[in-house]
DNA sequence: ACCATGACGTTTC
DNA sequence: CGAAACGCCATGG
Protein backbone atom coordinates (compact mmCIF):
# COMPACT_ATOMS: atom_id res chain seq x y z
CA UNK A 1 0.00 0.00 0.00
CA UNK A 2 1.11 3.61 -0.60
CA UNK A 3 1.79 5.51 2.89
CA UNK A 4 0.61 9.35 1.93
CA UNK A 5 2.18 9.91 5.14
CA UNK A 6 4.76 12.67 5.55
CA UNK A 7 7.64 10.59 3.94
CA UNK A 8 6.37 9.71 0.75
CA UNK A 9 5.30 13.73 0.88
CA UNK A 10 9.31 14.43 1.23
CA UNK A 11 10.18 12.06 -1.01
CA UNK A 12 8.13 13.47 -3.98
CA UNK A 13 8.84 16.73 -3.53
CA UNK A 14 12.57 15.88 -3.05
CA UNK A 15 12.61 14.52 -6.51
CA UNK A 16 11.49 17.59 -7.91
CA UNK A 17 14.78 19.62 -6.97
CA UNK A 18 16.17 20.74 -9.89
CA UNK A 19 19.80 19.72 -11.30
CA UNK A 20 23.02 21.61 -9.53
CA UNK A 21 20.29 22.81 -6.92
CA UNK A 22 20.18 22.42 -3.31
CA UNK A 23 17.08 23.03 -1.09
CA UNK A 24 16.95 22.81 2.83
CA UNK A 25 14.78 20.57 5.22
CA UNK A 26 13.12 23.20 6.69
CA UNK A 27 12.36 24.56 3.48
CA UNK A 28 10.72 21.42 2.18
CA UNK A 29 8.85 20.99 5.70
CA UNK A 30 7.59 24.55 5.47
CA UNK A 31 6.08 23.69 1.67
CA UNK A 32 4.63 20.72 3.58
CA UNK A 33 2.76 22.70 5.80
CA UNK A 34 4.99 21.51 8.49
CA UNK A 35 7.65 24.15 9.04
CA UNK A 36 8.63 22.34 12.29
CA UNK A 37 9.09 19.08 10.93
CA UNK A 38 12.36 20.00 9.50
CA UNK A 39 13.87 16.70 11.71
CA UNK A 40 11.20 14.56 10.38
CA UNK A 41 12.45 15.70 6.53
CA UNK A 42 15.76 14.47 6.86
CA UNK A 43 14.52 11.28 8.89
CA UNK A 44 12.01 10.86 5.64
CA UNK A 45 14.94 11.25 3.14
CA UNK A 46 16.76 8.36 5.24
CA UNK A 47 13.81 6.50 4.81
CA UNK A 48 13.91 7.27 1.11
CA UNK A 49 16.53 5.05 0.71
CA UNK A 50 14.63 2.54 1.55
CA UNK A 51 10.99 3.47 -0.50
CA UNK A 52 12.34 5.82 -3.22
CA UNK A 53 15.57 5.31 -4.07
CA UNK A 54 15.03 8.32 -7.05
CA UNK A 55 14.60 10.83 -4.16
CA UNK A 56 18.49 13.08 -4.72
CA UNK A 57 19.37 13.16 -0.92
CA UNK A 58 22.42 14.61 -1.81
CA UNK A 59 20.68 17.76 -2.65
CA UNK A 60 18.94 18.24 0.65
CA UNK A 61 21.02 20.22 3.36
CA UNK A 62 20.74 21.84 6.30
CA UNK A 63 19.80 25.73 6.54
CA UNK A 64 23.50 26.48 6.95
CA UNK A 65 24.60 24.86 3.58
CA UNK A 66 25.96 22.05 5.65
CA UNK A 67 25.85 18.48 4.16
CA UNK A 68 25.10 17.07 7.33
CA UNK A 69 23.30 14.17 6.19
CA UNK A 70 26.47 12.58 4.26
CA UNK A 71 27.29 9.86 7.01
CA UNK A 72 23.49 8.14 6.08
CA UNK A 73 24.89 7.54 2.32
CA UNK A 74 26.79 4.85 3.85
CA UNK A 75 30.00 7.05 1.71
CA UNK A 76 31.20 10.15 3.87
CA UNK A 77 32.13 11.82 0.84
CA UNK A 78 29.50 10.00 -1.77
CA UNK A 79 26.95 13.20 -1.16
CA UNK A 80 29.51 15.44 -1.95
CA UNK A 81 31.04 13.50 -4.81
CA UNK A 82 27.55 13.98 -5.97
CA UNK A 83 26.85 17.53 -5.47
CA UNK A 84 30.33 18.39 -7.79
CA UNK A 85 29.60 16.20 -10.32
CA UNK A 86 26.19 18.22 -10.58
CA UNK A 87 28.64 21.78 -10.47
CA UNK A 88 27.49 22.59 -6.71
CA UNK A 89 31.10 23.61 -4.75
CA UNK A 90 31.48 21.81 -1.88
CA UNK A 91 33.94 23.49 0.80
CA UNK A 92 34.87 21.98 4.18
CA UNK A 93 30.97 20.02 3.86
CA UNK A 94 29.53 23.31 3.02
CA UNK A 95 27.52 24.26 -0.27
CA UNK A 96 29.21 27.03 -1.61
CA UNK A 97 26.98 30.09 -2.59
CA UNK A 98 24.84 28.21 -1.31
CA UNK A 99 21.86 31.13 -1.21
CA UNK A 100 22.31 31.29 -5.14
CA UNK A 101 21.57 27.65 -5.21
CA UNK A 102 19.47 27.35 -3.08
CA UNK A 103 15.95 25.76 -4.32
CA UNK A 104 12.53 26.21 -2.85
CA UNK A 105 9.56 24.18 -3.60
CA UNK A 106 7.65 26.98 -3.77
CA UNK A 107 8.88 27.84 -6.84
CA UNK A 108 7.24 24.92 -8.33
CA UNK A 109 4.10 27.34 -8.43
CA UNK A 110 5.77 30.28 -10.41
CA UNK A 111 7.45 27.83 -12.58
C1' DA B 1 -1.73 6.65 25.46
C1' DC B 2 3.40 6.94 26.58
C1' DC B 3 8.27 6.85 25.53
C1' DA B 4 12.19 6.93 22.37
C1' DT B 5 14.24 8.43 18.08
C1' DG B 6 15.87 11.75 14.58
C1' DA B 7 19.93 13.78 7.80
C1' DC B 8 16.70 20.41 11.96
C1' DG B 9 16.45 25.06 13.79
C1' DT B 10 16.77 28.45 17.22
C1' DT B 11 18.25 30.19 21.53
C1' DT B 12 21.10 30.29 25.55
C1' DC B 13 25.28 29.76 28.21
C1' DC C 1 33.15 30.33 18.71
C1' DG C 2 31.53 25.72 20.63
C1' DA C 3 28.50 22.85 23.14
C1' DA C 4 24.20 21.97 25.03
C1' DA C 5 19.30 22.56 25.83
C1' DC C 6 14.94 23.18 24.11
C1' DG C 7 11.17 23.14 20.78
C1' DC C 8 9.03 21.03 17.27
C1' DC C 9 6.49 16.95 15.34
C1' DA C 10 5.76 12.37 12.65
C1' DT C 11 6.73 7.42 13.08
C1' DG C 12 7.50 3.13 15.57
C1' DG C 13 7.66 0.10 19.58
Amino acid sequence: MVEDSFFTRVHEVSRQIPYGRVTSYGAIAKYLGAARSARMVGWALNGSKHQAPDVPAHRVVNRNGFLTGKKHFGQKSLMQQLLESEGVEIVDDQVVHFDQLFWDPSMLNDL
